[in-house]
DNA sequence: GGGATTTAAGGCAGTGAAAG
DNA sequence: CTTTCACTGCCTTAAATCCC
């Protein structure tokens, strides 16, 4: 294996030569930094990770706790892991991901063992049993989405609850006066998940500030029983002509099931959907959507945790504001 | 004097030898 | 057999030194 001190040698400097070069924490003249640089490339040098951590006290590891659980949708996950794996590259991190750990054990355990400089944490449920132990540990920590009490925490989320209002102020400026929210799996609101939370909530108080009829139902994302409960949906309430799809996993049979029962997008039925933008803009109709932006909340989450391990204060609560983009499920 | 470079210490976990 | 202790690995960093 090739060292430092290899390198130095090669290149006729110390080893804390070779480092400073690495590192640029040191002002090193042009011409000992292009010899240094030729020797690491000659060689094919790259700093061993553990030393390297060893006497920095820095991983260059962040940890993505995300725990797989059901109702969850990975191609939306992944659009998350991408990003924040991505821009963690930017800042010359790499990314352990966490997902088997259950809860508050990961996280001790892989902040415990020094494994990663900092914790992004996601899914995070309303009273989540992991907000105390990051408050506890000596790594900094941001969490994607944020709990009841984020006192003390750093947080960056889309704003559901706005996003939700959005959809409806959308729908009543239309016209509409019945909506209905067809929503995560029953078990994402069982846990309390935030953003499930916040988007129900955000969108039940503008039906009612707007003067709109409104309804609700927890969506399992297979064909069939978004069929039953589609056809049931416009059973029970024959008023509805709007729907607001916040679940990406449903939303091709939610236009599916109308296709078949003979409802127009948009005619006879208008769909909003809350989704990253290249799923709304696939479908058949393309939807109109609030975007759920992945790429741009992990690259500022992994901002901020960056600004955290560099003692640099940042903001508790980011909340971005929903953008709705007009498309051909909601023409007038 | 001041920028460039080197020296030396030390970070943590594990290993093997010596001492008990 | 258990305990102690020096030492290794590879790197970073504060302090010391070099040299124009």
């Amino acid at each position: 294996m090739v060292t430092i001190a290899d390198v130095a040698r090669h290149a006729g400097v110390a080893p804390s030569t070779v480092s400073y070069v690495l590192t640029g924490r040191r002002s090193i003249s042009s011409a000992t930094k292009a010899r240094v640089e030729a020797s690491v490339r000659a060689l094919g040098y790259h700093p061993h990770a553990g030393a390297r951590s060893l006497a920095s006290n820095r991983a260059n590891v962040l940890a993505l706790v995300l725990p797989v659980r059901e109702g969850m949708n990975m191609p939306v996950l992944m659009q998350f892991v991408v990003a924040v794996a991505n821009a963690a590259r930017r800042h010359e991190h790499d990314v352990l991901l966490v997902t088997a750990d259950q809860g508050a054990a990961g996280l001790r355990r892989v902040a415990g063992s020094a494994q990663v400089d900092g914790l992004l944490v996601m899914d995070v449920e309303m009273h989540d049993e992991r907000v105390p132990v990051l408050r506890e540990l000596d790594r900094p920590s941001v969490l994607i989405g944020f709990p009841a009490d984020a006192a003390g925490l750093t947080c960056v989320d889309l704003d559901f609850a706005e996003a939700g209002a959005r959809c409806v102020d959308h729908l009543a400026d239309l016209g509409h006066a019945s909506v209905a929210l067809v929503g995560a799996p029953r078990a994402v609101y069982q846990r309390d998940t935030g953003f499930a939370h916040r988007t129900m909530a955000g969108f039940s108080a503008a039906a009612m500030r707007r003067g709109v009829a409104s309804t609700t139902l927890p969506t399992e994302p297979d064909h069939e029983s978004v069929r039953v409960a589609i056809t049931g949906l416009l059973d029970r309430h024959p008023a509805v002509t709007g729907l607001v799809v916040h679940n990406e996993a449903a939303l091709p049979s939610v236009v599916e099931v109308l296709r078949t029962l003979g409802r127009k997008v948009p005619d006879d039925v208008a769909v909003v959907a809350i989704c990253p933008d290249d799923l709304a803009e696939r479908m058949t109709p393309p939807l109109t959507s609030v975007a759920v932006p992945a790429e741009q909340l992990g690259h500022h989450a992994v901002a901020l945790l960056m600004a955290k391990l560099d003692r640099t204060p940042t903001p508790p609560l980011t909340l971005l504001p929903p953008r709705l983009t007009e498309r051909a499920s909601t023409a007038r």
